[in-house]
DNA sequence: GTCTATATTACGATAGAC
DNA sequence: GTCTATCGTAATATAGAC
């Protein structure tokens, strides 16, 4: 069955290249450049549903050719999950998600976290849906798991300062925020034109059209304050 | 890369047969018996990451005899997905979720949904993790595309009778609760033995080892009412 | 760096015996 | 209803020319 047929796309797609002498301009693949397009393709089929042979048709070149950048496709998962690792890690050890109140370092790990997930989000994408069906998979659920511990752990600081209620679970209430977070990669496409309800209400904060900061408001609104009116 | 190698755990574990004349028992797989683990193997592996080879080691017979079960691998795919759509449908069609004001409508069947995940966890699993190789993943979509639009337009009418704050969107509302209900399939594990904390408090809500009830009080408690206190 | 050609293994599914 | 044996295809990966 082959649906989805990609087309291919060429090694345009690249980041800009400011790094390397004045080599001025090639037009071929780096690891990175077809690592974008590999993960793009991961999320679309699904890891253990792309082969080598979608991959070069989504890149343009051929399957032999993808080995000359990478020794496989597990090493294209590897890259990609790293990616997103470190960009979540990288919250943890920002000031404000270190000092203060719990429950405010909470609501800056999850506005972040929010941010983080829209900003790189082929990547975490990728992160999520992980099975461990490989070293790698396996690897990349454990530090996972670390992540969602460290805000575990605020989670749990908060509830001991009284600021979160008392009669929901706090592991459980960790659950849920990040079932609300890790839910924005199944519906958020960066791509979307926003566009304006015939009603001419309130536009900053019409469904798939929507800033990182205006969904990572929404969640931490959602979360911390609830959906009912007062 | 063999992980999770599966024990074979033969046709014994399906469900109570009272149905056909008194053939008191019969050692051997039905399509519904064979079906469950199927979809415990689906849910393990991923849909793609599984072979028939991995099916028939766990389920203890080989590959042909499960072609004399089912028409093949998809089959199993579709009876799963069948079997989740058939108890969240049968949700919305509740007394409860039809008659009254909106946000009552919509907590019964945030409940009844998160109860109905639980009860039904790998098919709803299986359902959920879908991602549209096939046909019968294209039409799984579709169907669940379906249901949340159903869920949808209770999250506007609550929205529009004024039980429902108004600086969040309806659509990202409807799209965060389903967040917090999915992601239930992620760690709800029912085989999980309740044991309390050493401090003793209230054990009621420790982690992976809640009723269903108890885990869709604490989703409705906080979708609606919010993490913090007061 | 990219290609064609190919080695080798794994996959879904079927044939036919018991 | 289950088995062994096998078919045809598609998978990952490599060899070697340009």
């Amino acid at each position: 069955m082959e649906n989805f047929a990609q087309r291919p796309e060429g090694p345009a797609g690249r980041p800009a290249s400011i790094g390397r002498m004045p080599t001025v301009k090639r037009d071929t693949y780096t690891p990175d450049s077809l690592l974008s397009v590999a993960v793009r393709v991961f999320n679309e089929r699904g890891y253990d549903g792309t082969s080598m042979e979608h991959l070069s048709k989504a890149a343009g070149i051929s399957k032999s050719s993808i080995y000359h950048h990478v020794r496989g496709k597990e090493e294209l998962l590897r890259r990609g999950i790293s990616r997103a690792l470190d960009g979540l890690f990288a919250v943890l050890e920002e000031v404000p998600a270190r000092e203060g109140r719990a429950v405010e370092r909470l609501e800056h790990v999850t506005r972040r976290t929010v941010e983080v997930l829209m900003a790189e989000l082929p990547y975490v994408t990728l992160l999520l849906r992980v099975r461990g069906n490989t070293e790698t998979e396996l690897w990349a659920m454990s530090r996972r798991r670390e992540f969602d511990q460290r805000v575990a752990e605020l989670v749990k600081q908060a509830a001991a300062e009284g600021d979160l209620r008392s009669d929901v679970d706090a592991r459980l209430a960790t659950r849920l925020l990040f079932g609300m977070i890790n839910s924005i990669a199944e519906w958020y496409r960066p791509d979307r034109v926003a566009h304006n309800g015939a009603a001419g209400g309130d536009s900053s904060a019409s469904g798939g059209s929507n800033t990182s900061a205006e969904v990572a408001e929404a969640v931490v609104r959602t979360a911390f304050a609830g959906l009912r009116t007062s």
